[in-house]
DNA sequence: ACTGGCACTCATCTGTCGCGAGTGCCAGCG
DNA sequence: CGCTGGCACTCGCGACAGATGAGTGCCAGT
């Protein structure tokens, strides 16, 4: 029983499991794929599988289903990745070209993502902690109130509105701006900190508080909540994945709220490798996305991954072709983004 | 047959109706609901509701259902609005009163919402036009770049950088800033457009490239399609709303990221009254909302309304509850805008 | 105007049954 | 030793039929 032609059956498998929606048989496989030997070969093989745990079958008499396991190993063995079809690549730069700021480029990608694998899109906004600060600018607004605007080397602006005892005078303004530029410009973000943490003491004692408020509003700036936004399409997809995925849609639409799990799965799969990394069922860790498998990829300017994007839909998709979507779609985004 | 009973008898098919589920027969009616007369008399009574369109029987031999005709009679109808619980108002209050900015009010208010009527919860942001100008902002960010922030009153801060030929000395840039604050500060959003038209004149023609660059830019600011956004919460309440509903769940799914379908229907709604109004089933004239009924209600500071809010659910919803819960979080919110 | 009675309609449920897809095993063959 | 054809077996599923009963409409009576 050659080994090779299992995991040929197994791609077999999956590859009509996911076309048709239906457990696959013997005889049909021999029919749909030119395999070379009879139903009953193939039979020994499947029983091979099933003991090995790859695929299942849901009730005597029917055919096999691909496993968690099933999946994961048809996943790894991919080596042919499809490539896109050229009005797919097309699509793609000219939507993506189009784009005129940051949140403009966030909102097309993940539309294009849906539109192209028919799936749930997720993208990540680039994460503040990774990027490093291009601008930090202050503005009275009058009325005891001062507005802090950060601006990172990924194009994105945080904003808030600091309240102060007292209004500071345009000259001290002008002093803490200029203090402030020079010791966070082009720090990482998670550096920032530290790097301003002396600046009171550098102000005459009366101003400290003022200085002190403002550092706080900094600080608030780059906690975890605010930097780590996801943005979603597509989630009518979930609903046309078969009437057999409707019963587990409200978890899944549940955990895509929770925006915390999709940000730590994600978080996750970039320690896989650089490249796409694929989550099937129950490896999400998580219950309400047993049935569902993530597709991701890290994306950034200048080679360094600065956030995520990818899919997520049932774990019977079409690998090979959301695989290299999701690529395809990292590498145009970081090349927009590079510039 | 007294006309005021009918009303009775639709008001308890409808309750009946909401509560199990499932059609509503004359027997379990007046077993629940004490009518006072038998199940004949009622029976003649469901006839007559039906001939006039308010009741429908799925099929012969099963109970009676409301039309989109009758949910609206319900409603009309409704004097009696169920108040909220001592502690759902305490919830909303508690939830909403830690809000730290505007973002901040919109996501606790958009959960609050979804939580409270287990519905998908829609709270559309502040709208640009409505608003006025609290102050305007202009930052050199270097190399040939601006960045112009703008302030309204609702809180909301909208930025963007903006590409110039040369970088303008400082005083260039202060002289801007102070005129362009002049024109525009305290106009609504639509009329700044007019008033700093003329601005370029006012500059020695070797600036007059810059300053048009910079109006081009607001101008862009306070385009459409920036203004309405909108955010959403507790799609997964759709799942829930049982599997006779999961048909239906897909086309919904796609109305609610087809923001520009809710954001008329909102629009149109405002229309209706100052208070919260009420749109049932083709009512929204939408086909994919047709059993979709959606319940909204303006909100804003200083009693003028900025924006809107409200939930999307079945036809099938308990609009007492419902309305109840949308009028209390949308009041409770102007307050909290007001300061 | 309301009520009780009655005949009628069907959707739903249940049980039975046959079909057929699919399997596992085994003996035989190259 | 691996592959193949044959064969018995399992069992989910759809079709069919009959019973059930909820619910209705109508009518005569109070």
């Amino acid at each position: 029983m050659s080994e090779d032609r299992r995991i040929a059956v197994l791609r077999a498998i999956v590859e009509d499991y996911v076309h048709t929606r239906e457990p696959v048989g013997s005889k049909a496989l021999v029919e749909r794929h030119n395999l070379g030997v009879s139903p009953a070969t193939i039979r020994n093989d499947m029983a091979a599988l099933e003991e090995d745990g790859y695929i299942a079958q849901p009730h005597t008499s029917a055919g096999r289903v691909p496993t968690d396991k099933g999946y994961r190993l048809f996943v790894d063995r991919l080596h042919g990745i499809k490539p896109l079809s050229p009005a797919e690549k097309r699509a793609i730069q000219t939507l993506l070209d189009g784009a005129i700021d940051l949140d403009d480029v966030v909102d097309r990608t993940v539309r294009l993502l849906a539109q192209l694998t028919r799936q749930v899109a997720v993208v990540q906004y680039p994460s503040l902690s990774r990027s490093t600060v291009r601008h930090i600018e202050l503005v009275p607004l009058g009325a005891h109130r001062l507005l802090l605007v950060l601006i990172t080397d990924t194009g994105r602006v945080e904003q808030r509105v600091v309240e102060v005892a007292v209004d500071p005078s345009e000259l001290l303004l002008g002093e803490l701006r200029a203090k402030l530029n020079a010791a966070a410009v082009g720090q990482r973000l998670t550096a920032v900190a530290s790097t301003v943490a002396g600046l009171p003491e550098s102000f005459p004692p009366g101003d400290a508080p003022l200085v002190r408020s403002v550092l706080e509003a900094l600080e608030d700036s780059l906690a975890i909540e605010r930097e780590e936004r996801i943005v979603l399409a597509g989630t009518a997809n979930l609903a046309r994945s078969g009437p057999d995925f409707g019963r587990t849609i409200s978890p899944v639409l549940e955990a895509l709220e929770e925006q915390v799990v999709l940000l730590r799965l994600f978080t996750e799969m970039a320690d896989d490798t650089g490249d796409v990394g694929v989550r099937i069922g129950r490896e999400t860790a998580y219950e309400g996305l047993a049935e569902t498998a993530v597709v991701a990829s890290g994306y950034g300017s200048r080679g360094e991954v600065v956030a995520r994007l990818g899919v997520l839909g049932p774990t019977r998709m079409d690998y090979p072709t959301t695989i290299a979507a999701v690529r395809a779609v990292a590498r145009y985004v970081s090349r927009i983004l590079a510039q």
